[in-house]
DNA sequence: TTGTGTACTTAGCAGTTTTAAA
DNA sequence: TTTAAAACTGCTAAGTACACAA
């Protein structure tokens, strides 16, 4: 399928006319094109789109008199726009990033701003300032919501599922679709995430006059709150945003768009995974040209050719130019440096060893050793030579460059789609290795075939039969091998999480009840072993407190082998996060197709919310489907 | 060719809910 | 019944990629 990305009109977000403004594309153009490659083709995503607007933030509640805030020793009653903002500080008291240095200055500096001319003469020091009071009402609060009784909660809960109703659904071309994000931010003091320049900036209440609304010329167009004007109001088919605003932190937009589950979304997942599945027709083809490109005399080859080779087999992303000084201190592929590179002509009994060291997207670490091609590895040692640590490995390449590169090479080519094939094709691998040899789980074809028809249809009735030990077994290594081949997957990716709060006491208690365990395998054994001393002195048959015994001893030990598994995974996984490969780089088909062939019932792989959004998925792939 | 603006995907974390264990 | 752990969800930051202007 071709994607044009027309762009026939223009995408100037700023400066457009109120009211007039409408860009529907053109409908004629491929008429006798039908649905999502016609819509695909024009760039058009919608024909029709009704929404009531975002839903916003309610306004700021002042501090109970009893709660004071304090200068130098002395309560000091805030005017309500500084107190406001002196509460999102007293909320965060407990939390590592208040208490940087760049998070302070930036809060400070931010806070002043909505002081009135006398708070700003008084309050002049960060350090004299006391918000103790402040923190203390709102984690009371916190603590009072969570204690609530269960008639309350669930007041809330029908509140908050009202609110769902009226402002968290869409109608897009007939449809009535679930929105992703209804509400716009709260006001709060910016988290970035690593070292970032700006934490602790104010970001500003969204007021409707900031909120550009996007729907349809013929719907009923959203009201704004009472008293107050949208920002404007437009009609562009070619996006898929609802509403959208300008974030004042760091001036980027922000949009209300529709949940994953939707049926555009949906599309443009589907479309992702065939893009990806392209590459694999002409993969080797590719991979052979840039091997053949190492020997390039032309510099510029040379690198791209080496910079395409890591992104290829280490998944790096493709690492933009990002603004100095606006943002944590991260890289990608075209973007590392000097610094981040250590060549190593022996290490670990290899030759020509690449040590990877930097900081990637979230600041997240990517630390790699890896056995390079010789030639690479003195490609490398070339670009590195007579520069220093903070200049650009690749200096010659762009991320524009790479992929009008790629383009060349295959149509809808980028190189982020080399991160999709990958993680994709290392699932698909990693499912037949680990799941060669498992016992097929007897499972009925209802059974298999239920957490599918939960999309569609509504639930079948059938007697639930409950599976035999062995076959619950049988699943459960099913279920780890899924897990493990996720987990390879994620490793690629270098998705990782910080280790739990709680990991290393619930291991111990893991490891605890391991010892237990142990113990009553062994003394069961010590028991049974005299049972057969008694028979082979005493002759005869087995009793049935033998029998007994020995049926104990061979629960116990698979109990025991169980609790090791158990670890084991654990372990593991501390540090891997499983999800975002999952979401976002794992054709859903493969898993679906994994799941039919060997009897593994779908929700015993994605949730709920995770189903609905690969509903796209569900009659796409049978049990023989290959990425 | 480079810089800027826009729109979309990808990402980890924290809070909440559900489930399992004590 | 209470508590702890696991599962899940929502939030929003931080990437990629591309069009267009200078």
């Amino acid at each position: 399928m071709r994607l044009l990305w027309l762009g026939v009109l223009s995408r100037r977000f700023q400066h457009v006319p109120l009211r007039d403004t409408c860009r529907q594309a053109s409908r004629g153009a491929k008429a006798n094109k039908a649905g999502w490659e016609e819509k695909v083709e024009n760039s058009v995503k919608w024909r029709q789109l009704e929404h009531k607007g975002p839903y916003f933030t309610p306004a700021y509640e002042p501090l109970p008199d009893g709660v004071h805030f304090f200068y130098d020793g002395k309560p000091v009653k805030l005017s309500v726009a500084a107190e406001e903002v002196a509460t999102l500080y007293g909320k965060m008291l407990h939390l590592e990033c208040a208490t940087k240095e760049v998070f302070q200055r930036n809060f400070f500096r931010d806070w002043r701003k909505e002081m009135t001319a006398e708070e700003r003469k008084l309050i002049t020091h960060l350090d004299k300032c006391d918000f103790v009071e402040i923190h203390k009402h709102f984690m009371e609060k916190t603590e009072a919501r969570r204690t609530l009784p269960r008639e309350k909660k669930q007041k809330l809960k029908e509140e908050a599922e009202k609110l769902q109703q009226e402002f968290g659904y869409c109608i897009l071309d007939g449809h009535r679709e679930k929105i992703g994000n209804f509400k716009t931010e709260p006001p709060g003091l910016f988290r970035g995430r690593g070292d970032h320049p700006k934490m602790g900036m104010l970001k500003r209440r969204v007021m409707p006059e900031d909120v550009v609304i996007n729907c349809s010329r013929d719907s009923k167009i959203p009201k704004p709150p009472a008293g107050h004007q949208w920002k404007e109001v437009r009609s562009d088919n070619t996006v898929m945003w609802l509403a959208a605003w300008m974030e004042n932190i760091q001036n980027t937009f922000k949009y209300i768009i529709l949940n994953p589950s939707s049926k555009l979304k949906g599309e443009m997942d589907w479309h992702k995974y065939e893009v990806a599945r392209r590459l694999r027709g002409v993969v080797n083809k590719i991979r052979a040209q840039y091997q053949a490109d190492w020997k390039s005399p032309e510099m510029k080859k040379r690198q791209l050719a080496v910079a395409l080779y890591f992104i290829d087999k280490l998944a790096l992303r493709t690492g933009n130019e990002k603004e100095e000084g606006e943002t944590a201190d991260t890289v990608g592929c075209c973007s590392l440096r000097v610094e981040h590179v250590r060549l190593h002509g022996k290490a670990d009994g290899q030759e020509h060893v690449v040590e990877l060291d930097f900081l990637g997207k979230d600041s997240i670490r990517y630390n790699n050793r890896v056995t390079v091609e010789k030639l690479v590895f003195q490609n490398l040692q070339h670009f590195m030579e007579d520069k220093d640590p903070g200049d650009n490995l690749f200096d010659a390449l762009t991320t524009a460059s790479l992929n009008k590169h790629l383009q060349s090479l295959m149509e809808g080519l980028t190189a982020r789609v080399f991160r999709t094939y990958n993680a994709s094709v290392t699932l698909q691998e990693q499912l037949r290795v680990l799941t060669r040899g498992l016992p097929d789980y007897p499972v009925q074809k209802e059974m298999v075939e239920s957490g599918i028809a939960l999309w569609f249809l509504p639930l079948p009735q059938w007697d639930i039969v409950q599976p035999t030990q062995e076959a619950e077994d049988s699943l459960t290594s099913k279920v780890l091998a899924y897990n493990r081949a996720n987990r390879a997957v994620a490793i690629l990716c270098n998705h990782q999480r910080a280790i739990p709060k709680t990991f290393e006491k619930s291991m111990q208690k893991l490891q605890q009840k391991i010892e237990t365990k142990k113990a009553q395998v062994t003394e069961a054994q010590v028991e049974l072993e005299k049972l057969k001393a008694d028979l082979r002195t005493r002759g005869g048959s087995k009793s049935k407190s033998f029998l007994r015994k020995q049926q104990r001893l061979l629960k116990l030990e698979e109990q025991l082998a169980r609790l090791h598994k158990k670890a084991t995974d654990k372990e593991e996984n501390k540090q891997v996060a499983l999800g975002t490969a999952k979401l976002n780089y794992l054709d859903p088909r493969i898993s679906i197709a994994w799941c039919k062939r060997f009897g593994v019932p779908i929700e015993k792989i994605y949730h709920k919310t995770q189903r609905e959004r690969f509903a796209w998925a569900f009659n796409r792939a049978d049990k023989d489907f290959e990425f």
